[in-house]
DNA sequence: ATAATCTGTGCAAACCTTTGCCAAAGGATG
DNA sequence: CATCCTTTGGCAAAGGTTTGCACAGATTAT
């Protein structure tokens, strides 16, 4: 690793263009201020010596700095890849520079890494649906933040809004002739956790049908597996579960029981992140990661908006992981 | 978003403890030099006044920064999911941050971003398969970097070395009875790509069998898809993909050809990183990339490493995707 | 006793930029 | 010709930290 020539400053670009230190900076940060003449002159030695303001001393004084910070309780969950590169590419159009930070939820880390993320970000994006309220707030008082599939009073957010969509799921599903379907839940805590589990119970109270809930999971690929022997004991026709990693362990589960989708169970996922990898293809709903990942960016970056929740709406997306249960043939 | 309060500075810290502001600064920089009793009581103030080091400040004058970037082509590739989750778990260990820049494989963008992450960073960890080696060189002149998955003379490296575990994958698809197989490569430009194919190809001509070479793809699971056919074509009956990604996509497509794996067709991916999600589980080679992000952190945070490119040796790992073809029952 | 050495602390410069204020020059207006 | 305004550019302070140097007091050696 060898040393790094000493990049040049305002003041050598001055000297070099016979101008004072001032006049160079507002060139570049008060466009109308110098004179067509002067400016263009500067320009050109500045592009001749490679100048690039010193992003540190800028931030010093003007007590602002150009990147933000994404927190995630686990970057690996592709509903938050997705969400990463697409925060990542809006903030590159605005050379804004993204920390990613994975906290294996815990809330210690959060905050530990929210205080270290406030002084070099104008913000953080903040995914962390098991964390309490007034940590949230706590948090907010340290850096500007805004939260993802999270809704907290007073602070802005976007999340998806499947209500609309899982009911429909489950419609579909009750059209095709499933009168007991189970729901298969996310992490304990998890605020979407618990808005997905609502908005199902509610419909199907509505429909006058059997909605059972399984126990708790964390969300990983492995709970989906080991859920499917409780599955086949419940009797369940249909299972819509929290996420599609969890669908897709279920999917899994089932198979190596010798059961088969959507033949002996119809499975119904979250996200529409997996659809590709898993066979058969996911019966979901989008999880809209790639545009809230833009949305929270273009908040962060703009002070001026609102701090209200925000919700983007998701659709339904019909593959093969669903059809008619073996007691309705078509 | 509110208005953050003003954070607590050394002369605040100085004057409440009743010292002055270098004092301040070296109780917590260079610990040997205060008295304990002074040492205390500063402590004491500083923790009263919520005080944390302006990092801005610090950098400006010291000249380095507390963060790293991590360049990548597509941060969606789980394989750099994993490795990214590692490297920023040893930051955190190091009060480290880490920028992430998806630079959607354009030699331009990885360009501007290293430019960008310059200034802020001690270092990146550059994972640019396609860029030419001048180009590397070039960007090493402005940030010091560690390379993943690539060897460039002079620059320091970490990549996983393959090569013993893909003749052993090869070696058992030929005990099993396989004399024609193809490989299926990765993205054109990719130094891995040309690394494995050759090792492949090399292995093959010494136990004198068939090898022939698909055409090259993007790496997308897609393409896996799309090589189903040409596969079948080739009367091949074992495939070697570059990746788990390719070789998830070709199961899917030799699936929807109504012909299944392991008993058409083997197939063996690279990476070890889709295995759970995947049906038949994959028979792969581990890419390590957790470990390779730990060592790169490692290396970029102590500056007296060498420049040597390290190796991360890949073991085999056998599961469901491969058997003794048709031809060859046990 | 004095000189030499250590220890603990303070002063002030330096890092590089932004920006409020001021001055000079030139032009327009009366 | 005096006054005023506009345009352009410079001076210097400010932002929070680190660190070389100096200095005072205490401790040890002579």
């Amino acid at each position: 690793m060898t040393r790094q020539a000493r990049a040049a400053t305002l003041k050598d670009v001055a000297e070099a263009a016979e101008v004072s230190i001032s006049t160079v900076s507002r060139v570049f940060s008060s466009p109308g201020r110098i004179s067509p003449e002067t400016s263009r002159r500067v320009r050109e030695v500045a592009r001749r010596l490679r100048f690039t303001p010193n992003v540190m001393a800028r931030s010093l004084i003007t007590g602002t700095s150009p990147n933000i910070g994404l927190v995630v309780p686990d970057i690996s969950n592709p509903y938050m890849t997705s969400l990463l590169k697409a925060a990542q590419k809006v903030s590159r159009l605005h050379s804004t520079g993204v920390f990613v930070a994975d906290t294996d939820d815990s809330a210690d880390i959060e905050r530990q890494v929210c205080e270290q993320l406030a002084q070099q970000s104008r913000g953080v994006i903040l995914c962390a649906p098991r964390m309490s309220t007034s940590h949230i707030r706590e948090i907010s008082r340290i850096v500007p933040i805004v939260l993802v599939n999270r809704v907290v009073d007073g602070i802005p957010s976007f999340s998806t809004d499947s209500r609309a969509a899982m009911r429909e799921l489950l419609d579909d599903l009750v059209d095709q002739g499933h009168r007991r379907i189970a729901y298969l839940p996310g992490p304990a805590g998890s605020w979407a956790n618990k808005q997905r589990a609502r908005t199902v119970v509610d419909r199907a109270r509505a429909l006058g049908i059997d909605l059972v809930r399984l126990d708790p999971t964390t969300g990983m690929h492995a709970d989906g597996v080991a859920a499917a022997g409780k599955v086949l004991e419940l009797d369940v026709t249909a299972v819509m579960a929290f996420d599609d990693v969890l669908a897709a362990g279920l999917v899994e589960g089932l198979r190596r029981l010798g059961r088969s989708v959507p033949d002996d169970v119809s499975v119904t996922g979250h996200d529409d992140i997996l659809s590709e990898l898993v066979h058969p293809g996911l019966t979901t709903v989008t999880g809209q990661s790639a545009r809230i990942g833009q949305l929270a960016v273009a908040r962060l970056l703009d002070a001026s908006g609102s701090d209200e929740a925000v919700g983007v709406k998701a659709v339904v997306v019909r593959r093969s992981s669903t059809g008619r249960p073996r007691s309705h043939p078509a």
